[in-house]
DNA sequence: TGAATCCCAGACGCGCGGCATATGGCAATA
DNA sequence: TATTGCCATATGCCGCGCGTCTGGGATTCA
């Protein structure tokens, strides 16, 4: 026989009532079971936790130290129910976010993360910026929970991916460059405009989602863009077009972060390309964190009517 | 039904083997019964542990926070065991220990407490130093559980007095008085040769085991004191002394303490008074720490030869 | 595609253990 | 000394936890 939890809720009971028989009452069963769980408890122990006098028992010194941590361990124990029901519930836990490297710049992605820290604070969020690759293996490894990318539909198995929303590209240019200088017509300049110049481009193996994107536009403009330098993520690329060795095209929301030496330029015509932003997490991902999120940004973005 | 530490158990083995077969195994017993306690588990929180698979059982996260809180509540179930055990055995508990006001300057008894506090690391001790008659009322209501006390015999019911040691008691003179200065024969002082003087008293009510040490001294040595101002501890007395009103008996352990003004001149003659250091105890006090202070305090008193 | 394997879940019966009833013993109170 | 209050022991019952047997679903071979 071990020691089991009744043994200490039945001990308790009588510690705080010192005196079997009223335990008992309390604890709706009568005193002689009650008096051998007490001395099968102390056989276990091997410890007299209660002195029997004439009127009641008391507890003996050890009995004392013994109830301090009886009264703990039951206290545990709910505590542990609770939480593994607030966690079931999704209310408790971990939730691993992965964002790719322009996700800090678009205003909903940090938006979206606020919101839920608020409305579940017993999760803790862990973030974490990668490259598009690097998110995918992640969701698979299991070392993120959910994840932003740049994609529109689900290329990877295994994964649900659920597009959010789109925005237009818009044309990152040198400060030195001629189309730079708002001009009369500073609105919108046609994508034709840029044909004669040198496209610097990122991220091409591990999300070519915008790599993609860029080339069509261009086809669908009439030209094919002459390659530059290739960066792995669209910071790099932008500091690339700062020092005026070529231009690109970045999501609307990049715009966001000025940077010395560069000009964004909106784009107009049939050819605007566009970006998109998806929510992605494991298909089998059964915790109730993950998919309160999920649920969150999805309603979120179905209520967002502007683009950035 | 409730939830049991069996239930705890069960439930760790499983999430460790990730297979309810192998965990029946290690935990001595048949899968069907095993599977029915985590079914029965799950059923008292509501909430699912496991996710079944082909091959094994798996983990959800409510079951991952679940085996965490588990692991720890069965950790403090052992170590609430082990706590008990060490208190019933005296190796951990509280242990308040009282002083007559003259017990910090008698070296034996600081040197008890440290031995014990080495000793018994995991009693946590504490000292209070009061007069006599505070001594008893905290060891009747157990705000004490044990104190030294300046007596020969037990006076008060319910408690256990042994007697350790005593010592000489010395005079204690005004530093301008005739005696005080180290004559020819710097010896001791027959005390015949205070009878003149004005005694000072303390501890009168509290504890009179020293004032009646000095006038049953006065007495044989032929005289009846003159008695002086009252003092309610041998400090004040001594401060008394200092100022010059008058002479008084203190223990000789109380040497120790130079004090300005004051000097003390051993006793010699056949009316040598004593005074007594025992230690005392309720009858019926049960602790461990108690009894294992008590016998390592009259050890080391008879292994004691000198006298201070 | 069918057989084999693996593993969890349900059905059923048994035996242990926890509980209730009845009773004894001891100490405090009158 | 009688009475009361309370804990401990004795005994029988019943529920429940466990073992055995069996079924069903998924994966892995041939």
């Amino acid at each position: 026989m071990a020691i089991e939890l009744r043994h200490l809720r039945y001990f308790v009971v009588v510690a705080q009532e010192g005196h079997i028989t009223r335990a008992a009452e309390r604890l709706g069963m009568q005193q002689p079971p009650l008096s051998q769980q007490i001395k099968a408890l102390e056989h276990q122990l091997d410890v007299q936790l209660f002195r029997r006098k004439a009127r009641g028992v008391e507890l003996t010194e050890a009995g004392r130290t013994f109830l301090a941590d009886a009264l703990s361990v039951l206290a545990c124990v709910d505590e542990a129910v609770e939480a593994a029901r607030r966690t079931a519930s999704g209310k408790q836990g971990r939730l691993g976010i992965g964002l790719p490297p322009s996700g800090p710049f678009h205003p909903f992605v940090p938006r979206m993360i606020r919101r839920f820290r608020e409305t579940y604070p017993l999760v803790s969020v862990s973030m974490e910026e990668c490259l598009r690759a690097e998110l995918v293996d992640g969701l698979r490894a299991g070392t993120l929970d959910v994840a932003f990318i740049r994609a529109s539909i689900a290329p990877p198995e295994g994964l649900d991916v659920h597009l959010l929303m789109d925005e237009p590209m818009v044309a990152a240019l040198p400060a030195a460059h001629a189309l730079a200088r708002p001009g009369p017509r500073a609105g919108a300049l046609p994508l034709e405009r840029l044909a004669a110049e040198t496209f610097i481009v990122y991220a091409r193996l591990q999300g070519p989602a915008l790599y993609e994107a860029t080339l069509a536009a261009c086809s669908k403009a009439g030209f094919s863009p002459r390659l530059g330098q290739e960066a792995p993520r669209i910071i790099s690329a932008l500091s690339l077009v700062a020092s005026g060795i070529g231009v690109t095209l970045v999501p609307a929301s990049m715009q966001r972060m000025t940077m010395d030496g560069v000009v964004f330029r909106p784009l107009r015509g049939p050819s605007q390309p566009k970006a998109f932003l998806s929510i992605a997490a494991r298909r089998d991902g059964y915790s109730a964190a993950v998919r309160h999120f999920v649920a969150m940004v999805r309603r979120a973005a179905q209520d967002e009517v502007r683009s950035y």
